[in-house]
DNA sequence: GAGGAAGCGGACCGGCCGGTCAACTTATAA
DNA sequence: TTATAAGTTGACCGGCCGGTCCGCTTCCTC
């Protein structure tokens, strides 16, 4: 690939992170590429559709945050482990959540293989702090797929906006994840993926 | 008013609920009309914008609301009348969220003053249920505002529709704010509204 | 440095959407 | 029954957006 052509691929992909963040699905490609500072053109040499470029988006954050958590599992403190690995995971994603995923009608291969590797990598981590007693035994991975998301949405409902308000939320969700005080679940847990 | 609008404008509201559960801010004018079986011009003639509309519907719903939970503040059981008020909340409002609320920029004096009588409500029940014991005493009406739409919203990224998943989540986040088990809260609660 | 391929950009297209309007229909009251 | 105000409707408008295309520029190779 040509330099020029990387370097404007590389502006183009920062830039549409910030917009999607911002505006999620609803960010516009002049938008972008303007942030970008490239035409709109060029984008779509690039990516031949939005879709395509979301998708590239977030397959390079869920790769970053599965490489993050993927050491967590030698971690030994199971508990604390998951706990560092929300974390993570709400402090990558301010904003832009899996709503904005699953909008991208992502038959895109690659995006699927990053995904399950990212449930693997979660099931794994909430099977270690399970069998360490260090969450609840009836919550699975897909349970924690599901709400790993939450914290940073619903910090995002505050009319002011709070930096790190959503470090509250996950510390009550992960609260309601620990064995103490536990009360029986009245549904099934879903399915994973 | 003319009894065949009064008649329009009842279809209209229910096709309106309906399509913004659906597909958020993003439904058509066109097609709450179509629903409706009532021409476009029609929906315009009873609210000037479609950001009205929104805040008519969203008025409805949040008096129903405030209505039906009035009546906990009398319960001999301030804990199960704020997880009956959440059930209540959740199993409502299935998918569409604050979030839609708050796009809609209402300056609308009603809806303020809509919210503002749902706040005091939650609070209040919040404050009974921390007096009695059965939340931490860290938690406050403005955590349970926030955190009042995460079930539904969680529940909603499941791939396969499961009904009712949201209430094991309300369990798990309710759990979360119980006594039992609580952990120090890292982050000062938000103001209220 | 010269040739050509790879890359760039922005005018342009079709389609959709919120909102307007003027011609037409209908409920109601006298 | 009839006059009229109130209500309805869908064609229409301007603007935006995703995506295309072709003339122009830039980088790389020899």
């Amino acid at each position: 690939m040509r330099a020029d052509a990387a370097r404007n691929r590389a502006l183009l992909l920062t830039a549409a992170e910030e917009a999607f963040a911002e505006h999620g699905m609803d960010a516009s490609v002049a938008d972008i590429a303007a942030r970008a500072g490239i035409g709109k053109g060029t984008v779509f040499r690039h990516f031949p559709t939005k879709d395509d470029l979301l998708a590239a988006v977030m397959l390079d954050r869920m790769d970053a945050l599965t490489a993050a958590g993927r050491g967590l599992l030698e971690s030994a403190d199971p508990g604390a482990a998951l706990l560092e690995f929300l974390t993570l995971a709400a402090d990558r994603q301010q904003r832009n959540d899996m709503t904005v995923l699953q909008q991208a009608n992502a038959v895109n291969a690659r995006l699927t293989e990053a995904r399950t590797a990212m449930f693997t990598l979660i099931d794994r981590l909430v099977t270690r702090a399970r069998d360490a007693g260090a969450i609840r035994p009836d919550i699975t991975g897909a349970d924690v797929v599901l709400l790993m998301c939450a914290p940073g949405h619903v910090a995002g409902f505050a009319p002011n906006p709070v930096p790190d308000l959503w470090r509250r939320y996950l510390s009550i969700i992960f609260d309601g994840l620990r064995p103490a005080g536990a009360t029986p679940l009245p549904i099934p847990p879903p399915r994973m993926g």
